[in-house]
DNA sequence: CTAAACATACCAACTGGTTGGTATGTTTTA
DNA sequence: TAAAACATACCAACCAGTTGGTATGTTTAG
């Protein structure tokens, strides 16, 4: 046989030693647009330039790759925010405020590109999927997290009867989890930015700024 | 043979003329647990006890039902709000807030009950089925506009610079999404509430009560 | 320094079962 | 009697997962 000749492109297999994060990359970007549940392995490998051997090789199963890129995702995007010059910010509103920021400028990327893994794959599979269930509240737990900290230290100077800093972290989560839904409800991102909107507002009220 | 020795269940099958209803509503229970791709046309058929034949006769595809799934849940949610008693109440702020009370009624049912068919199905297939994401969205608008109505009365004798009632009463929709996403998550209602419990400070400190 | 022993990373081909959909009936209603 | 409302039987494509194997390391014994 031909060298080369069974093979169907050998320009577009991935080098050894990167097909788990390639397989990874590849559900990051076919789950966003598609879903869990109708992206198939063979769809990943194929994006991946990986067989169903590699597949299988690094991961258990097609629940395990959900499991593993939901944890990729919490790194990512905790790496990103964590990174980021505002938190450097001294006065937390003005932190706050410039996550709010952050998160506007998110938007201006394309639909499937601002929408979160963790809350997209969470709302497919919570009854089916323990495991994937709970990596995705991992996430979205990190992901208040993040911003608790600052409405803590916020709230510590300026208390407001009634509101905690783990209730009012996760209201952010929520308006950005609201907000990604009915975005792709209008195929823009309109509704997320102006939900962000009402999100400042009521901090502005909230704290008297 | 044995007279309905071939048949599973004939006791199960279900009276002809339902067919259409009995799957809509099997539909509706299977997609809320696993999603739309995860729900098989056999599962559909199973649940609702009917064959292939049935399905296929009423629905030109699955996505085709998956729209009028959708549909009948925009009938439905629509009818039921329309319906209850707090729309007589003269303030519309009252009207709000008990609005929001009914929503907190809602959250106390078992967590696939108190669900969104189309918010979930919209995260789903947004990107992959146009008539399915046009069903969610007019779904999404039409439990908007129903708040709006409420909002739109508060604001012509208390306006809110910056605010309009479109916007309001999408974050309505926002914090109630938002909130089905987190409480998927966690595995309880309790974030849900917590995101109601914030629009409602919302509400009281843009019109001062 | 080197070769045997082992481990990791991957691949092509295959399997049993499931998928959405169809073709062709039969039964009921108007 | 015609057509609407089903049921039965079937199909090609696709599904997640398995198999036996190979190429490319890394570790260790002499």
């Amino acid at each position: 046989m031909t060298p080369g000749s069974s093979e169907p492109s050998p320009s577009k297999r991935a080098p050894r030693g990167e097909a788990r994060a390639r397989l990874i990359a590849a559900a990051r970007d076919l789950v966003r647009r598609k879903g869990f549940a109708a992206t198939s392995v063979d769809d990943l490998c194929a994006a991946a330039g990986v067989t169903k051997g590699a597949f299988f090789h690094h991961f258990a199963s097609k629940d395990a790759l959900g499991v593993a890129l939901i944890e990729d995702w919490t790194e990512t995007t905790g790496a990103m925010f964590a990174a980021h010059p505002y938190n450097t910010s001294p006065d937390p509103f003005d932190r706050l405020l410039a996550y709010i920021d952050l998160r506007r400028a998110l938007l201006s990327m394309p639909l499937p590109e601002f929408t979160c893994v963790a809350g997209t794959t969470v709302q497919e599979v919570y009854a089916t999927s323990d495991p994937m269930r709970q990596a995705a509240r991992a996430s979205l737990v990190s992901g208040a997290d993040h911003v608790r900290a600052h409405i803590a230290a916020l709230l510590a100077v300026h208390p407001v009867p009634g509101v905690t800093a783990e209730s009012l972290s996760r209201q952010f989560q929520i308006a950005v989890q609201g907000g990604i839904i009915l975005a792709k409800a209008e195929g823009n991102a309109t509704p997320a930015a102006e939900a962000l909107d009402h999100l400042e507002r009521y901090l502005r009220l909230l704290f008297g700024r």
